[in-house]
DNA sequence: TGGGAAGACTTCGAAGCTAAACTTCGATGC
DNA sequence: GCATCGAAGTTTAGCTTCGAAGTCTTCCCA
């Protein structure tokens, strides 16, 4: 009983015993990407907590400066975009107040909807993190020439493209674009 | 103020206004990575939520079945790899039980330790989950040919040889491997 | 043989989420 | 105009999952 994590061709090999159908072209590629987020996730949670962030206020960080200036979002849009429920959403937001992150304010167009900005605070926050992580993503891709880096971002973008645009039907088949 | 989640490049884009230095590659190969995964996690959910299986139960059913026949493993060795306490182990293992998935008993050697064992049920939920979640893998690949299927898996264990092999120093490096 | 030390369990509590009911506001129909 | 419906967000209650601290059992070694 051996404490090591198996390679994850060992881990294929072992699977393809286990059901005899598998495709071990397919499951290496989806479990190489499972391994690496795992991993990725864990060293910027690691980064995250030195600079007394959590992955759900990054998540909200992120969103905000995503939507460009003037960094405002309504509480609804973000909910959907992380995938979920508004009370949720309300009280990630309650927390990142307390921490001056961001600002909730009513819409006066629509007094019904909120609208979130996000603070100077909160912007340098992003930053932060961003000056921090990127010493890791290069890290992380150190080994790769940049043609390399190149042909992995188109591949991943054409397999992002495919679940990205095409949301699944009831059976959960990823049916065909366009 | 647009409902639309920005599409990759878009992110990039916006990435680059507000942080000077960053690399455009670097961040599209990580980002397009933790999209990737965030898609399939959800699918994988939903998956399993119709086998009456949660995430953290998958895990360590996906530990139990990699680790081979006879398919047994300490609980200090499945929270290691897991990244989790001993204790969160031990109501992992609870909550298994319950469903029948694993059996709990001493190890005769050394009788501070315990054995967690798949049961039989456990190994065809497994081969369920595998069954269902292939499916939506050929989906996903199914714009890319075998050819670049192989450069994608292999470009992708590289990056996991670095990560996996090289555990980072006090200050979050990934150093020199070997 | 008498401490450690290690491994797993128990208890307690916290984080974070969902579901459902509620509030407030705008839109729509008669 | 007035009433009703729906949409957006909040509140409340409860659930799941995890971690921290303490305990118990067992092994190991001086």
């Amino acid at each position: 009983m051996p404490d090591r994590q198996p390679t994850l061709d060992e881990q294929i090999a072992i699977y393809q015993r286990e059901y005899r159908d598998l495709d071990p072209q397919v499951e290496k590629v989806v479990n190489a990407l499972s391994r690496l987020d795992r991993r990725m996730s864990v060293a910027y949670g690691r980064q995250l907590a030195t600079l007394g962030l959590s992955s759900p206020e990054w998540e909200v960080l992120k969103e905000l400066v995503m939507a460009g200036s003037p960094y405002q979002l309504w509480p609804g849009t973000i909910a959907k975009r992380l995938g979920l429920t508004p009370a949720a959403m309300t009280h990630r937001i309650d927390r990142m107040l307390t921490q001056g992150l961001v600002t909730r304010e009513r819409d006066m167009d629509n007094r019904v909807r909120v609208i979130i900005g996000l603070t100077d605070t909160g912007r340098e926050k992003w930053l932060e993190v961003m000056r921090m992580a990127s010493v890791f993503e290069e890290d992380l891709l150190q080994d790769l020439s940049s043609r390399e880096r190149g042909q992995l971002g188109e591949l991943l973008t054409r397999l992002l493209r495919r679940v990205e645009h095409a949301q699944p039907d009831a059976g959960g088949r990823l049916t065909d674009l366009d």
